[in-house]
DNA sequence: GTCTATAATTAGATAGAC
DNA sequence: GTCTATCTAATTATAGAC
């Protein structure tokens, strides 16, 4: 990866993808959330420069063509789960009760915080193609593999279930931490519930520990 | 609801929202695929009447515009899902444990045959506008209310988190359920799975009646 | 009822001024 | 680096032949 000098910041290198830097940011920033809201096809580059306060033409430029501007749209949603998530999907440390329950707790943070994720990857996920090919390969896999790692430490542990298909237990988890965020503006329509107030985010990580946990003391 | 006589069928009154039978069917069965899969504005009548093998033009000669096609496909879909749970999702019937698993295992088995369903709530609610609106007020809040008496109705006698915000059990059960299907290429490409395989849709099922009724027995 | 043809709008990408 | 202007293609909806 390459670094970006001072001198480059304001006087960028043409080959490389790290050019100028607050216009190209605020951009996939944008990009991001409009890609995650109405889909590949659904978000108009025309629209996602207007959000931004931008030239439709300068999309083309720091990103010639609207895939493009996808990938790193999606490279920079993982970047921030990674910075999230930090070690957490990584297989080291206790694998107790508490390990799993902060673990849980994290991740309905990362969630609550970063909705345009989750909808990025249900937006992708639901279809066959090269998006979601390149995804899957680049990203998702990766991700899942260290999620299943982690079910297999902690189900020892843990009252988990014991026979369950990792791959079931997968979808079963983060369905239930993400729907809720997803659907947010659903959610406060039809209940009046805000999900990311922060009180609703901590009932729902509670929620949560005490469904794939248990009762013992709830540990907060 | 106007009914339709055999007569109508064939030359179809022009005032009524029913006017000939296949054609008509045909393309609103195409929508509600193509809405769930790529968005209200993912999604071109072009390609749609294209998937149906009939004149673009006839999408407006049938629905005026594309937001009456969407709202008929929606219906459709919400006739789909009330005649495939029937009367679980009223209060009736006994509440022990045996109907909660049932009930789940029906939910199951329609999301699994109806991934378009839990596609198309996912896509209108994640933002506001004036479909998510339409959606939730006609459709959502109707069917959020029948599952939130009968979670409150269950949960006395089973297992049951007690203090647990209805509206947070109900986007925990939700997500748990659908988005193995939701996301079903993906996991077929990220793990070789096809959660729509009956085998696996039965495992779900499983999984999921352990987790919130419990090991007693796996009740089936 | 279904089609072709087309009008009016909007899409992504390019050219070139500054 | 950012803008305006424009090209080509695709969009929804309409008009009208059959």
């Amino acid at each position: 990866m390459p670094r970006v000098t001072p001198a480059a910041r304001t006087a960028p290198a043409k080959r490389s993808s790290e050019k100028d830097a607050s216009t190209r940011e605020l951009i996939l920033q944008t990009a991001l959330e409009a890609f995650s809201l109405k889909g590949f096809d659904g978000a108009s580059t025309r629209s996602i420069a207007a959000q931004a306060g931008v030239n439709q033409g300068l999309i083309p430029y720091y990103f010639k063509t609207k895939q493009t501007l996808w990938r790193e749209a999606v490279d920079r949603a993982f970047d921030e789960l990674h910075s999230a998530m930090g070690g957490l999907l990584a297989s080291e440390g206790p694998s107790d009760r508490e390990a799993a329950a902060r673990m849980i707790r994290v991740y309905v943070a990362f969630v609550a915080s970063h909705p345009e994720f989750v909808r990025l990857m249900n937006e992708e996920g639901k279809r066959t193609g090269p998006r979601m090919r390149w995804l899957v390969d680049r990203h998702v896999r990766p991700l899942v593999d260290g999620l299943t790692t982690l079910f297999s430490r902690v189900a020892d542990e843990i009252g988990m279930p014991k026979g369950i298909d990792p791959t079931h237990l997968n979808y079963i988890f983060v369905g239930s931490v993400a729907m809720i965020f997803h659907q947010a503006p659903e959610c406060r329509r039809v209940s009046g519930v805000d999900p990311l107030e922060e009180r609703e985010v901590e009932a729902h990580a509670d929620a949560l520990v005490h469904l794939f946990l248990g009762d013992s003391t709830l540990g907060r």
